[in-house]
DNA sequence: CCTAAATGTTAGGTATACCTATCTTTCATA
DNA sequence: TATGAAAGATAGGTATACCTAACATTTAGG
């Protein structure tokens, strides 16, 4: 029926099925309270939420039993936590954010951004990964050099020529 | 009344204000029904936005008149459109997507951004921009034949060593 | 095994943020 | 200056996403 193409989930739904992904691997099971208690909302919440999952077909859930997510609620899952994975590395390891804070913004975030922006994100964090220097590039050491002086650092190699 | 503190506005509310931003600069006024065009929702969800932010002393809508902020409503759009543009010019100057993309993201992410994080962000581009080198630095150049070729860039001055 | 607390569901209500249909006002111009 | 089209307002409807109150089921201790 409605599981032609790849479903377009609303943030909330979306937060849902996060919660559900992060309790099985915490507690091996989803259930209605602990994920009431993850996403801050009451339990009524939860019950009509899964019941809209189990329409668009992402998520089984006899009544008062455990939520499961179907293959296809898996693997929406699954882009969804590198959407947040993606948002929050790039937070705390290029902006310098702490994680609780990175975590809250990610969380916000990784709902808005289109799967191109996300294609660019991912490509940078992997630049800066592949630098040769052991751990942070040398650039990026400039720029918490920067936030915590309010200075550039000084230039040991002058960075200018190079096409 | 309810202007005690700086007021949280929702996503859409904050749209409007943009909106209304963007039409006083450019034709002078802000009507209805161009607020309703850029928006893309239709003329009544306008008039009920415009006695939403009025209520909330943002703005002063007279019937079958101009939408005009007030000096709240002009302070807290400075804060927002900041937001927009620093977004903006992060997608675009520094992941180097085009700016049509870049600004349909920067519409929905600057709504999820938190101040903690847009300060970040904001002595990023900072950052990168008092670079010594002429136009980009040459690690961001480094990005861009990243994107391009999927292989960094022969490293002219390795880049390894520094504190 | 049975009952009380925890958990889950259902019913019904609120707020936001849209929409269409309809009515009112404004304004350009014939 | 009268009028019809454009613009704006109002009324009423839909969907999402919450909530509280009340009811049902499960489960863990006594």
């Amino acid at each position: 029926m409605q599981s032609k193409t790849s479903i377009k989930l609303s943030s909330n739904m979306e937060d849902y099925l996060e919660a559900i992904v992060m309790l099985k691997k915490s507690k091996g099971v989803a259930r209605v309270r602990d994920i009431s208690r993850l996403i801050n909302v009451k339990t009524p919440s939860v019950s009509g939420a899964l019941s809209m999952l189990a329409k668009n077909g992402l998520v089984v859930h006899e009544r008062y039993g455990y939520a499961e997510l179907t293959a296809k609620g898996q693997k929406l899952a699954k882009k969804i936590k590198k959407r947040h994975d993606t948002l929050s590395k790039f937070l705390t390891e290029i902006l310098n954010i702490e994680p609780k804070i990175a975590a809250e913004d990610a969380c916000k975030m990784e709902h808005a951004i289109s799967p191109y922006t996300f294609g660019k994100l991912t490509k940078f964090l992997e630049f800066v990964k592949s630098s040769p220097a052991k751990g942070k590039p040398h650039w990026l050491k400039g720029f918490g050099y920067y936030v915590k002086t309010g200075k550039r650092p000084k230039c040991v190699l002058k960075d200018g020529g190079a096409k």
